[in-house]
Formats: structure tokens, C-alpha cells, sequence
DNA sequence: CGAACAGTTGATCAGGATCAACTCGAGTGG
DNA sequence: CCACTCGAGTTGATCCTGATCAACTGTTCG
């Protein structure tokens, strides 16, 4: 059950028995969130973390006003509130589709951390690699124009469901509207729409009903000066 | 030496003489640097990671045309590149002032982690307010505009450096150009200066030769939308 | 059948970018 | 001591990317 956070994992680090089997333990009975439930709430001082086993969610902020910032996309396997273990949520996180997620209490977690720290390090380092994909988005939402910008996510999201297992590098169901889209890129949806328009005329991609087909990768890995080395899935510990 | 890196770990955790210990092994001669030099490189994959013992510098990425968004500012006693523990930088950590960086050795690091787990969970920590923070700026490059954007920079500004002890509260040495705010902040340096003399006319504030006056805390923190929670400062573990 | 929501289009507007010129020190070198 | 440069800050004029507003289509779903 827990396989898609083990794949993750492993991707960096061979994994011992031993430490296969404490993350096992970690399993319980999933809970189950349907569309649009939030998994993890901002203000929320969480007792247990919250680990994505199917599905896919965002995580946003919002303002006073309701404007809101989309901050990440997840994939099963990823732990979604860390931050939860040492202080209180800053924001929420919010299921895309209906998901599943295994409720791992605080105590069980730290437990494992003491007795495999290998793993520890393991999940600090997942860690690192949200922080450089929040870092790259940053970049984006600053300085790229709406374009390239629109174009940057694409490749990134492709990626990601590739090494999730979830795409075969050319299309995958990627169930998000035109409105998250722009929450993400810090665009309006009327303006993110005619981008859409214009990749989509480029011959680069189609994107409709939660859809993403990828017609052209060199072109789009090009238009969004795409380049995933600050996803970190290639280097070896 | 390390007494900056020391209180800010104490800040959330109170640590035992050994750990203490542990932490002070660490030190070495500092390394120094000169303004402008930079302490960290994009693409490296460092042996050894350094931790800011002196001065003030910024962590940035740079697109192939010379835009450049500035991701986060940084104060004595923060571990710059936590990732090159782990994996190549993706980004450059630059220095604003002369400063000077204890340069620990991964293993040396490494050893510690396993001989005290609790200073593991503690560096980890500090690296998710860090996350908390690249998350804070997204949503305020993507969705604040310039005026908000300014005022809740210098808001976040005053309270770290304050928390650093750099600052009584009212002015602090933020020695960054107008430049270098822009580059935070998503926003071209011409702007950035017209909005500048806003918040000046305002009487929110002052900011000149490197030096931050803040004159109406509230206002600016209204003008900001400013709310420090996502610093996570007064939260004890 | 009617809501409700996602997507699309056109028209207009504005926030902020860009370009260019100028000021004002702080060096620096002749 | 002055001329020069260089970087930072400032100002004005203009432009443009992307926001906003509003209407309309199409689909799904109760």
C-alpha cells in the first residue's frame, strides 16, 4: 500500500529491509478524502501527518480578499504536511480528485526517524526537493513572462507524473481547470486561457477536460526555458 | 562562535549540554568572504556545508537572459545549502556584506545527525521555515501587488533581522540596493523606487544607504498585509 | 428544465515595464 | 585639485502585458 512512498524513496537511496519494513508499519487504514476536501487546513496544529497514497492535491494560500496562491501539485507517495510535525500549518492542502491518505500519528513517525535515521534524511531530502521546485516557481511567477510560464508548469507536471508512474511521457490526466491553473501561475483565468490558445496553436500541447497531451516536448521544454534539474530525479545520494 | 546558530536552534527547542557540544565541534576557522562574493554556487555539489556566521546574503537564481529573482535574504547562524548535503545546488547563495562562514564538513554533519537525532529534527525544522517562507513570498509575487509586495517585505525584513538581534524593532542595516529589492520582489527597479517614495510619503517608513527606519509599524504592516505567523518565531516545539 | 460551472471571446483599462535622461555622491587617476 | 567614471537613485514619457468586466457557449447534473 505504502509502495508509491517506497518508489519514491528508492529513487534516491537503495533501501535496506529493515528500513522497507518500518516503512510498511507505517501503513494503516486509509482514510478517504473526496474531491475537493482539504487534507491538511491552514491553522491546523495536526497531531498525525498526512501521506498521499492515490490521487493528486494542491497546496494554496489565500488572502483576505480570496485571491489564492496554488503552491505545489502532489502525487501519490509524497508526505503532505511535514511542517505539521514541528509547528502549525501555514496554509492547506487540497484534494484535486478523491484521494486516499494514510494518517501516520506524530509518535510512530519520530519513532521511526529515531531507530532508521538513514530514513529521516531520506524524508528531509524529499523535503529539499519541494523546496527547489518552490524555489524554480518563484523564479517563474517573478520573472518568466505568462508563456513561458504556462509552458514551465506543463513540463514540470508531465515530469512528475512520468516519475510517478502516472503518465507515459506524453499524455496524463491532469485534473485541474483553467482557474488552477492561473492560481498557480499568478495569472488571471482569462489571460491564462488565451495562452492556452496560443501552445495549443503552436501545435506544442492540448490541455481540455483535465487532460494534458504533450504534442511537442522539445518545443514546449523550449517555450518555457524548461530545463529539470531542480527536480533532482536522477542524483543518486 | 556559533552562539548565532545556537540561539536560533534554542528558539524552539531548549538543547541539552551534549547536543550543545556537539553543535560548538562544528566550528572551524571561518572562512570570509567579501561583498559580492558568493558563498554558494549553482551546480556545485559541495563536500561541505556552510553555515553564515557573519554578515547578510541572499539566495538567488538567474534566468539565461540576466533576469534574476532573489529568493530569500539571510541571517547569521542559518545553514546555507542544507541541499548540497544532499544534491546539486540549483541555485547560488551570494554575499550582501563582508561575512564570514563556518565550512562543516558533510560527515562531520552527517556524524552529528546520528549521534544526536534530536539536532537532525531540529535542522529540518529550520529548513521547513524556510520553506515557509518561499511560500509566503510566492503568494505575494503572484498575487500582491507592488505596493503590498514592498511594505510586506520590509515587514518580514524587520522582524528577522530583528529575532537575529540585528535590530531594535525601529531600524535595521538592510545593506541591498533598490536592485536587489526589485529582484525579490518581481518588480522592475524603476517601479520599486516609485513605490519607494509611496510608502516614504506615506510616513511608513525610510529606506536609504542600506539602513530600514520603519516610522509606523502598524501602517506599514496594514499596507503589507502583513502577518508573521508563517515565520513561526514564538512556536516551541 | 434550470442551475452551476468551465471555457471562450471581445472590449477596455491599468499596473507596472521599458527607455532615456539626469542627479548625486564616492572613488580614482592624472 | 579637477576630470572622469561608475553605481545608485530619481524622473518623465511611452508602451504593453496581462487584468478586469461582461457577455455568451457548452456541458453536466440534479
Amino acid at each position: 500500500m505504502l509502495s508509491p512512498l517506497i518508489a519514491l524513496l528508492e529513487r534516491y537511496m537503495p533501501l535496506e529491509p529493515a528500513e522497507r519494513q518500518a516503512l510498511q508499519e507505517l501503513a494503516n487504514q486509509p482514510r478517504r478524502f473526496p474531491a475537493g476536501a482539504d487534507l491538511v487546513l491552514e491553522g491546523d496544529r495536526p497531531k498525525e501527518a498526512r501521506l498521499l497514497l492515490s490521487g493528486q492535491a494542491f497546496r494554496h494560500k489565500t488572502l483576505a480578499d480570496g485571491r489564492r496562491q496554488i503552491m505545489s501539485f502532489h502525487v501519490p507517495g509524497e508526505l503532505l504536511d511535514v511542517q505539521g510535525l514541528f509547528m502549525t500549518m501555514d496554509h492547506s492542502v487540497c484534494a484535486l480528485t478523491p484521494c486516499e491518505a494514510a494518517v501516520i500519528p506524530h509518535p510512530k513517525l519520530v519513532a521511526m526517524f529515531e531507530a532508521h535515521p538513514r530514513l529521516a534524511l531520506a524524508f528531509w531530502r524529499m523535503n529539499l526537493v519541494e523546496g527547489a521546485v518552490f524555489r524554480e516557481w518563484m523564479l517563474g511567477i517573478g520573472r518568466r513572462d505568462a508563456y513561458a510560464r504556462v509552458a514551465h508548469l506543463f513540463c514540470e507536471v508531465l515530469i512528475r507524473l512520468r516519475a510517478a508512474g502516472l503518465s507515459d511521457g506524453a499524455r496524463a490526466a491532469f485534473p485541474v481547470t483553467q482557474q488552477h491553473l492561473s492560481d498557480a501561475l499568478g495569472l488571471s483565468a482569462v489571460h491564462t486561457n488565451r495562452v492556452l490558445q496560443q501552445l495549443r496553436g503552436q501545435g506544442l500541447l492540448s490541455f481540455s477536460g483535465g487532460e494534458l497531451v504533450v504534442m511537442d516536448w522539445a518545443g514546449l521544454q523550449a517555450a518555457g526555458e524548461f530545463d529539470p534539474a531542480y527536480l533532482h530525479l536522477s542524483e543518486a545520494n
